[in-house]
DNA sequence: TTATTACCTAGAGTTATATCTAGGTCAAGT
DNA sequence: ACTTGACCTAGATATAACTCTAGGTAATAA
């Protein structure tokens, strides 16, 4: 069983401009052509570009994504290398995971001024000490025309 | 007490260069300027600036943060619209969690192969079994130089 | 007074990641 | 034989988000 490049499109959810893109990038040596030119993909071959979606979609860059196929290309001899890469991405998503969980602590306590019974008053009172903080300052206040 | 761009760089971890492009963009519209034209800022623009860079960092574009600080601007009017656009954005990020945690599944599992103590031998079984999948569709194999 | 320093703007340049266009090949169906 | 449709490449264009440059102002220190 093999794959044209519309059906890897639909599998993966990318374009057939990116598959052509990554391939011209050098992130699927691994891809066949028949006779004519054409890419012909395998199971595998849609395996590793999951793999490469993996690595896309937690952020890893398209140079650095080449590194580690250049290495998948070349044999077990690079499974070190290959570990090292995978343990800096892996902290690298815990990072990101950790501050998405900090952010979203700030936009929660947004969320619940919003929300609250009294969120007019509130905003009102928070626009009342920017005002007098630049009025202190003696700047011209944004807020002026509007307060 | 009053900030100059310099400390606002140093304070946010943006760039001098970007706090203006920001400014340009209409994200600090609620900046002052002294009688030179020289930004002055006071201590809630820094926390306003925060919470742009919380949602910069959490994926939200600078057009639609853009949207939210013409909100702010406008008043506690607007603090349905304000809740909506958070409620959305809140999704985003559980979403994005969500997916980095699903990804991080395959990241982990690869590793565990890499931290095997019979990695090569799996690793070039693996390799064998693309190989093979390639010969059986009559394809020529990358992997064939190497293999 | 002069030099330095920090700031300003407008607009050019950069980077990463696509996305699209033009012109062409090739196999299958009518 | 001819048309259609899916594929190909090289290279142009797009987009977001910066990042930098040139040329200028204004306050401060020597």
């Amino acid at each position: 069983m093999t794959y044209t490049i519309k059906d890897v499109a639909k599998i993966t959810k990318l374009s057939i401009f990116t598959i052509r893109y990554y391939d011209k990038e050098g992130l699927l040596p691994f891809v066949s052509r028949n006779k004519s030119g054409i890419r012909v993909f395998t199971e595998s071959d849609i395996n590793q570009i999951m793999t490469i979606c993996c690595l896309k979609n937690t952020g890893m860059q398209i140079k650095d994504i080449k590194k580690y196929i250049d290495y998948c290309m070349e044999g077990a001899g690079t499974i070190d290398s290959r570990k090292e890469l995978f343990v800096a991405h892996r902290n690298e998503i815990i990072n990101q995971i950790n501050s998405l969980n900090e952010n979203l602590k700030l936009i929660d306590s947004k969320l619940k001024i919003y929300s609250s019974p009294n969120a007019a008053e509130i905003i009102n009172e928070l626009r009342r000490i920017v005002f007098d903080e630049k009025r202190e300052n003696g700047l011209p206040s944004c807020y002026t025309q509007i307060n």
